[in-house]
DNA sequence: CAAGATACCGAAGAGCCGTTCGAAATTAGA
DNA sequence: TCTAATTTCGAACGGCTCTTCGGTATCTTG
């Protein structure tokens, strides 16, 4: 990941500037996420995160780097859960479970990240500076996929069209963001499990 | 919806004039869709359109009027059809599966102007000067939920959440464009019954 | 405590932005 | 054909953008 223009060499120092650059690109994602990236300017940038433009640039490349650095926190570890649950042996149903709830909880936690991810999707998918954020995201759909071709395959779960319920579970979660409310009524755990039961009732 | 800064009042060199501003329009949907819109500079509209500056400010108050007719031309004729379809005597399932198959064939056909209406979504819910679209967006759900609703009480339909059906139904249509081709494998209609049947069959 | 690395500041700069406006070209209608 | 309405042009403007940079304060470590 590269972490941008001057990180201390002094490894005492290094968590501290980590947690720092942690914290600036946290603050970043719920503006963006509010006003949008285009739409947000670095002076709402110091000013939400206390730096001076200066400082703010001790931590960062650019804006378009935070923007980078907002997608890697976001599908870096989901995609990492996401490989440990499909690697153990449970059947390909109570896979599916598994990943669609982490897979809520995370989009919940991460709930700016994500509708930041979602606002620039078409900045995503067609610049090239985005070949790994788009490669993150389709092995990720690859690994819900596999899941569903092997549940489909022994028989434990039959699709009309399984894309279209691989598209249809896709935009039941990316869109979960725009209306979840930590301590809302449901809890993502009761999300996960009515959109896995819409996709697989469905036949 | 006042169509702005001096339409001509001959009204021959009406109808000419909506219809270029309907062109002006469109384009500016396509490239917002492309790049979004605050990341959409006003000399790129003037190239895609052909027109000069001032020429192009003939047609539009400013550069946010542009945003709101784009709203608009993707939400008026899709909440009066789904007014139509509602107004009659069909049974819940049936007019769900009209409504739906009506927006989904809608919103493939706006996929631009749905594409935009997505990504400045936050913008149109927090801002003042957005009332109007949010109460169109919010009309066409409750349309939606009143016909789950409807289905609800006279046993046709059963959920096990009703709202969390209505979220999912919402999430996959609205992702939709973010996929679909048109003349790809699945028509509109296709889509659609594949969406409609998820939502009933999970009871 | 000394000294060097690190963290931060904030004014300055170059460039692009959306918008305006007076004038020119085109068109409709008498 | 003449005229007034309409359409289009494109240079100019003020403002805001992101970023840089020289300098200062703070902190770590020997």
């Amino acid at each position: 990941m590269m972490p941008v223009p001057s990180p201390p060499t002094r490894p005492a120092l290094r968590a501290r500037y980590d947690a720092r650059r942690r914290e600036v690109i946290d603050t970043a994602a719920r503006l963006f996420a509010e006003r949008g990236y285009a739409a947000t300017s670095i002076s709402e940038l110091t000013d939400a995160t206390g730096l001076a433009a200066g400082g703010l640039y001790h931590y960062i490349e650019g804006k378009d780097d935070l923007l980078i650095a907002i997608c890697d926190e976001l599908l870096e570890p989901l995609l990492e859960r996401a490989r440990e649950i499909v690697a153990d042996e449970a059947p390909p149903v109570e896979q599916l479970r598994r990943l669609v709830e982490a897979w809520v909880a995370h989009v919940v936690e991460h709930r700016h990240h994500m509708l930041v991810f979602t606002q620039e999707r078409q900045a995503i998918e067609h610049e090239r500076r985005w070949r790994r954020v788009r490669s993150q995201r389709k092995a990720f759909e690859k690994i819900l996929d596999d899941v569903l071709a092997r549940g489909e395959a022994d028989g434990s779960m039959t699709f009309t069209d399984r894309r279209l319920s691989l598209l249809a579970l896709l935009g039941m979660v990316n869109y979960t963001p725009q209306w979840v409310r930590s301590n809302g009524r449901l809890t993502p755990a009761e999300i996960a499990e009515g959109y896995c039961t819409m996709v697989l009732k469905a036949g």
